[in-house]
DNA sequence: AGCTCATGCAAATGAGTC
DNA sequence: GACTCATTTGCATGAGCT
């Protein structure tokens, strides 16, 4: 506590934020989270050489594994609009000090090649001195003890960067958005799901309407990859057509203790948010609408049923668990830097294309004569399709990859060359079968012209 | 009929590699 | 820089319910 203490004594601001934790944590009743804490900072700060800028939070292996993949989620960041005030390290173990910049490379719009694009929606603004104190929110207050069942295992903490801003001060949130307190979803606006409706493309090609001669086979000895392993999803993710893991799919003895806080959770988060009012989609608008990542209806509903990967759902838990002790808590909104994803800035996420069954029939056809197009190609493809070189490149990346696992490994030919195909494979989009080009001779453009 | 949820499919993404 | 591979996650849609 006496090292607590000094590295207040050097951090002023950080003497308000600590009153403003007290006074909540008194307010909430919950005297063993204030003792708690206060006895963890007294330990945890000795931990920590002055932060004077820029926030950290620690990971355990667990959970930084989960975080591993995605360097977009920064695990710890600071303020910009708030005064520069320091960041109260909590957790304890390995630190990991992103440097500074996160909010910036707080991207723009994910650059595409060649392509200008429009800037997304700006989620940070300088709006001045904001009563924002930043604080890191002691893992065991990320999981209120009072409404959340839910504790939070060493081994899958809460990302533990947050404001606390006190009730009074949320109207002054400058930009809608942002501090406002979550407020139920209006049963007569426009569900998340609603946006499935008319105006999307039209499906994809479906194996009834694609051309005969565009119907490949399937290799007679089908891996256990093409088709869901279990179609009751109880046992195979519906999106996972790999390998991967679920936890709905891990057999009881196997289950870590990790693995089941994330199932406890799961469960909680569900029958919570049923009583709260909300609806799967709902939550996800609800965590677009707050500036978190936002996550669709189907992933919603995938973290219910725990038909994620373990870091995957773990991921999704720390949005959720914040999300959620919001939701039960409107009076008193957790956030970092008015309202940043626990795991960084919202996503970026390219929207999903969907393209129309012309232009499947397109890309098939250039696909079963170059696997493997060049650039030169694929602008030309894109071109001709109004699409962006990107989405044709990355439509190819795809296919190649369906390709082989539907068709079984490939050999010498490999994917990129066709190889005389076996009766029956992916029926949607394939194309008819092509010469065994050796060598992956490559095709110029006019040859490629349909 | 309209809403919610579950799920197949595939677009998008990230890590590792060449 | 572009590929492969594994993974994440959104769109579309069907099932079930009210």
């Amino acid at each position: 506590m006496a090292a607590g203490h000094t590295l207040l004594s050097e951090m002023n601001t950080d003497k308000q934020a600590l009153t403003n934790i007290f006074q909540f944590l008194k307010h909430q009743n919950l005297k063993e989270t204030e003792e708690a804490l206060k006895k963890e900072l007294g330990i945890h700060v000795t931990t920590v050489s002055a932060v004077p800028t820029s926030s950290s939070c620690s990971q355990p292996e667990e959970v930084a594994d989960s975080y591993s993949k995605d360097t977009t989620h920064p695990r710890s960041y600071s303020t910009a609009s708030a005064p520069v005030n320091a960041t109260i390290l909590v957790d304890d173990e390995e630190e990991d000090i992103e440097p500074e910049e996160e909010e910036e490379e707080e991207e723009g719009p994910r650059s595409w090649p060649g392509v200008a694009r429009s800037p997304g929606p700006v989620q940070q603004q300088s709006f001045g001195p904001k009563p924002v104190i930043p604080f890191q929110v002691p893992s065991m207050l990320t999981s209120p003890p009072g409404p959340l069942l839910y504790k939070p295992p060493a081994s899958f903490p809460m990302p533990t960067i947050f404001t606390l801003v006190p009730p009074g001060l949320l109207a002054h949130s400058p930009n809608g958005l942002i501090n406002r307190p979550l407020s139920f979803p209006s049963r007569s606006s426009p569900p998340l799901m609603s946006t499935a409706s008319g105006l999307q493309s039209p499906p994809a090609l479906s194996p009834l309407t694609a051309p005969p001669s565009a119907i490949l086979s399937k290799p007679i000895n089908t891996g256990p990859t093409t088709t869901p392993a279990n179609m009751n999803g109880t046992l195979l993710s519906p999106g996972t057509q790999k390998n991967t893991i679920t936890l709905a799919s891990i057999p009881d003895e196997e289950l870590t203790p990790a693995h089941h806080e994330l199932k406890a959770f799961a469960e909680e988060f569900k029958t919570k948010r049923i009583q709260l009012g909300y609806t799967q989609g709902a939550v996800g608008q609800s965590l677009a609408d707050k500036g978190y990542s936002n996550f669709a209806q189907s992933t919603i509903s995938r973290f219910e049923q725990m038909q994620l990967s373990p870091s995957n759902a773990a991921t999704i838990m720390t949005v959720l668990k914040r999300w959620l002790y919001e939701a039960e808590n409107p009076d008193m909104v957790l956030s970092g830097e008015g309202q940043v994803d626990p795991l960084g800035p919202p996503r970026k996420r390219k929207k999903r294309v969907v393209y129309t069954p012309h232009a499947l029939s397109i890309l098939n056809k250039y696909f079963l004569k170059e696997p493997r197009p060049n650039r030169q190609i694929i602008e030309m493809v894109a071109e001709e399709l109004d699409l962006l070189p990107e989405e044709v490149r990355v439509w190819f990346c795809n296919k190649r990859q369906k390709y082989k696992t539907s068709n079984g490994e490939v050999e010498e030919t490999g994917p990129d060359c066709p190889s005389p195909f076996s009766p029956q494979s992916d029926v949607t989009t394939s194309p008819p079968p092509a010469p065994v080009q050796k060598n992956c001779t490559k095709f110029t453009i006019e040859e490629l012209i349909i």
